[in-house]
DNA sequence: TCGATTTGACCTGT
DNA sequence: ACAGGTCAAATCGA
């Protein structure tokens, strides 16, 4: 199963902001439940589905099987000749970006110009702000327009305008981001690409929006590293708080890492970046562990290795690279309660763990609102 | 009350 | 003239 790191982003986001809505659907349902509360479950419920309905189909295996077992899994998704449908090819979440000259005022500017088709056209990262839309020709659906939320106090260019393509299931999206962002948000100062995504926000989800010096990171780190010790179960392990306890974290963690690794993983060794024995603390009672997670004691031969290790380093490289592509002014403020939860020891990369999590979670714990209404509810309301 | 969204009007390029 | 893009007053909602 080759995944592609715009799925592996759709999907963590998609299946962590599940986890959150199921734990608010079932606080809900303990508490005693007058019409508000009903309808806010109906509604919590609905997105629970539309969760799992696009993770399913991200996940809908291919039928290019043909791969044999270990074999690295990179080929290039445009060179696929089977016609099965997949989320996870470029065929449906696909990038192209391009830059064009145009003339203004008498002045040459340069505009970047980055199109995405995807599922989740409005959980991207980036804080935005519409500013309208419009019925387009030819198309059944609207076009929205939005503004970088910085684009009048810091002079920010970027721009998005996002277009339902079709009403399948679940229906995909154009994107079109038009400019680089130049506020300074905290993902200028790490030199990633800065139009992957947006999210429209609060004012207050705004307040959280820059992180203090301690965490600006190198998103950017390459290879086997930054997202193969994210997944380690025991590097996200130990401490915990209230609800959202380090069982329920190492559970999700270890349901991504064996959703991400796919099949791959199960004929292959383990890589050789997996830590050879993790603490017993951090295999949470309850919890399925992945073949691969389970078996990292596993001892490769040497002829193993080299393949384990270049699969591994592949993936990992892959996914590295996808995290660096989140805009990391999403890890807001709220970061520091998942250091919390972590481990507040300084490591780079329990920091970094901690801001991804923070990047899916918050969303719904914190600003609920912000999700549903300023993300989805208005916007989908008038596109659906 | 304030910030975000809506929506009709206006602007610009073809 | 038309379509796409943007503005800004009105409206909404936390």
């Amino acid at each position: 199963m080759a995944f592609g790191q715009d799925t592996i982003e759709q999907l963590y986001r998609e299946l962590a902001g599940g986890r959150h809505l199921s734990a608010k659907l079932q606080a809900l349902l303990e508490g005693p439940l007058d019409s508000r509360g009903q309808k806010e479950a109906v509604d919590v419920s609905r997105e629970l589905g539309r969760v799992f309905m696009v993770s399913l189909y991200m996940l809908k295996p291919c039928s290019n099987s043909s791969r044999r077992p270990g074999e690295v899994t990179r080929t290039a998704p445009e060179t696929r000749t089977d016609d099965s449908i997949c989320l996870h090819t470029p065929a449906r979440v696909k990038r192209v970006r391009s830059e064009e000259v145009l003339v203004k005022n008498g002045r040459e500017e340069v505009v970047t110009r980055t199109e995405i088709i995807t599922p989740s056209p409005y959980k991207d990262g980036y804080q935005w702000r519409k500013y309208g839309q419009k019925n387009i020709q030819d198309s059944n659906y609207l076009r929205l327009y939005f503004k970088c939320t910085f684009s009048h106090e810091r002079r920010c260019a970027a721009k998005k305008q996002v277009q339902q393509r079709d009403a399948g299931e679940p229906p995909m999206f154009l994107v079109t981001y038009l400019n680089e962002h130049t506020c300074q948000q905290p993902q200028a100062v790490l030199g990633t690409p800065n139009t992957a995504g947006s999210s429209p926000t609060t004012s207050r989800q705004r307040q959280s929006s820059f992180s203090p010096p301690a965490e600006v990171l190198d998103l950017t780190m390459n290879g086997a590293g930054l997202f193969s010790r994210l997944l380690l179960p025991h590097a996200v392990g130990g401490g915990g708080r209230g609800r959202g306890s380090a069982e329920e974290e190492a559970a999700i963690v270890t349901c991504l890492a064996a959703v991400i690794s796919g099949g791959a993983a199960a004929a292959a060794p383990p890589p050789l970046i997996w830590p050879t024995s993790a603490p017993e603390a951090s295999q949470p009672s309850g919890v399925d562990v992945p073949a691969f997670v389970a078996s990292a004691g596993h001892s490769p031969s040497a002829a193993d290795e080299s393949v384990a290790d270049e699969a591994a380093a592949a993936k990992m490289a892959d996914m590295d690279y996808c995290f660096g592509q989140y805009d990391p002014s999403t890890f807001g403020a709220a970061a520091a309660d998942h250091r919390v939860l972590i481990g507040d020891d300084g490591d780079v990369q329990r920091v970094v763990a901690a801001r991804i999590a923070d990047m899916v979670w918050p969303r719904y714990t914190r600003d609920t609102s912000a999700w549903e209404t300023a993300g989805t509810s208005s916007m989908r309301g008038s596109i659906d």
